[in-house]
DNA sequence: TATAACGTTGACGTAAACGTAAACTTGCTG
DNA sequence: CAGCAAGTTTACGTTTACGTCAACGTTATA
């Protein structure tokens, strides 16, 4: 007795058009139910488009948001590929690290940008 | 008397292919010296290089990445438009918080599908 | 001197991630 | 029941960020 969702519903919810939607479906990233022709989305649905948007703003594709996703539920995959998985796993981790240190620096640099932008307009002030 | 270097010093240091170099010339986020033909890029053009880099993997476009690397060098503007600079960082700030946060969703997801992951290794093993 | 090795400028190709338009069905609603 | 809103498929268009030749010039070295 889940909640159900139109596209529309999730269009509007994330900000994405439902193109957006329907794509990620024709690229096997969503497979929603149908009713007739019309689809139908879970609450699975739902938490899937989250992930891959989330995974958008860090700059992962769409096929890396795919295999992230396939990870997120387990029972899917065969046991045999289960270690590969977690290569997988490791790969994605050492990603967000180099990622958390590009932004540590980014926010240093632009620390030191707005200081020289706040000093070159009080010199404006006073010039 | 800074150093110099050449397309393919950048190239290999950064494991970009020249082509790319070039590309990012002919977008106006590098402007080398020349010796005839020949680009000589200064300690500055391979800070800029390294910054389109670090902007490329926090997913900026280059577009983006030109405007962060306008902000490093506040001389090259006029006052005029230095409280949109400030603007334009607070946006990339915003940004990168939005990044952030995501980073330790995901993080916390990976370990969880990690652990599923050990959990259903370790029941092989046994059953 | 020839033959790599490295550089250059076009120019066309391409993959990803959608946008956009056409042409259609279905379900309300005034 | 006319019409509009929301859904559908099909298909071509677009932008970004390069890859991939081709065709050529320059330098060094064997």
């Amino acid at each position: 007795m889940t909640k159900n969702y139109s596209i529309s519903d999730l269009a509007k919810e994330f900000d994405v058009t439902t193109r957006t939607i329907r794509f990620y479906e024709a690229e096997g990233l969503l497979s929603p139910e149908r009713q007739g022709q019309t689809r139908i989305y879970s609450e699975k649905d739902r938490v899937y488009l989250k992930l891959i948007l989330r995974g958008k703003r860090l700059g992962f594709s769409l096929a890396e948001s795919k295999q992230i996703i396939c990870m997120y539920d387990p029972d899917s995959g065969n046991r045999v590929q289960l270690q590969l998985m977690l290569n997988k796993i490791a790969e994605k981790r050492d990603i967000l690290k180099q990622q958390l240190s590009d932004i540590r620096l980014m926010q240093e640099e632009l620390d030191e940008a707005e200081e020289r932008c706040q000093q070159a307009l009080a010199d404006f002030e006073k010039g």
